[in-house]
DNA sequence: ATGGTAGAGCATCTA
């Protein structure tokens, strides 16, 4: 079966559940990862996505801030809420799919939004900095995120680390800017490698090309500048390596009316 | 070297 996935920090799903609603019916992808929703989960517009064929969602929101969510149009088997540095942030959701959704062999997706981190870069001066780093060696201990064998297994989410070069728009000039820093590449390898994981993004795309999911706010002309930084990622376990077929950034929605600072990612897999 | 924007919820935190 052909499967489709997309991960995308909406940085506030009640105010551009429009935004979404575009998308899904645009690209219509089986599965949709969300994170940044700040809404608590009695909030959320659950109807905008039942009208949209989005039956099945699993919700961790708070108020104001982090939140991630899970909504599909097949359903789930179960779903589970993982707590990261003994913190109470949402920043974990993950299901599995199984007969209910037409696949013998069982899929689970788990969908992250790993800590900023703050602008300094030195965890002893700076608690988000510390917070971010500690995150990346809890995931990268974790058990649940070693699949094994053959293991159907997807990370997706906001990692908040561009770890490779062509990542960023300049290698040179972020070096010491957060999301790029040696430190948290290197933690964030050692969390895919630990894994086995594959990065579909790179599976795809060589390292010599650039590739960004996120453009920030503060630029006066995002894609004039383009200053951007591949923040959003998709991983999938060794078993499924084969199972690409596709792998798309739909840069385009940074250009939407009052965009998220983040551009959904999709990866199509044939199961 | 600096400051630049956005969202939630209503002062200030997070990004």
């Amino acid at each position: 079966m052909r499967f489709s996935l997309t991960t995308w920090n909406i940085n506030s799903v009640r105010l551009r559940i429009d935004l979404v609603a575009k998308f899904l019916e645009e690209m219509q992808p089986d599965v949709l990862c969300l994170q940044e929703t700040k809404c608590p989960d009695d909030a959320f517009p659950l109807k905008r996505f039942k009208q949209l064929g989005y039956d099945h969602v699993v919700l961790n929101g708070q108020k104001g801030y982090h939140g991630v969510a899970i909504v599909s149009k097949l359903p789930f088997e179960s779903s589970d809420i993982r707590v990261f540095c003994n913190n109470l942030d949402s920043r974990h959701i993950s299901v599995s799919f199984g007969e209910k959704a037409g696949m013998a062999v069982p899929l689970i997706v788990h969908d992250f939004y790993v800590p900023a981190g703050g602008d300094v870069p030195d965890p002893d001066v700076n608690a988000k900095f510390a917070h971010k780093l500690s995150f990346l060696d809890e995931m990268k201990t974790c058990e649940p995120l070693h699949p094994r064998g053959d293991a159907r297994h997807i990370l997706v989410g906001d990692l908040n680390v561009a770890p490779h070069e062509n990542d960023v728009w300049s290698h040179k000039q972020m070096l010491k800017i957060v999301s790029h820093t040696p430190i948290e590449c290197e933690k964030l390898l050692a969390v895919q490698s630990e894994g086995n994981w594959i990065d579909v993004a790179r599976e795809r795309i060589p390292l010599s090309e650039k590739i960004y999911t996120w453009w920030s706010y503060r630029a006066a002309d995002w894609a004039a500048s383009n200053r951007g930084r591949r923040l959003d990622h998709i991983w999938v376990s060794s078993a499924l390596k084969d199972s690409i077929r596709d792998f798309t950034v739909t840069s385009d929605a940074r250009g939407w009316e009052r965009p998220s600072d983040h551009v959904p990612v999709t990866t199509v897999l044939e199961l």
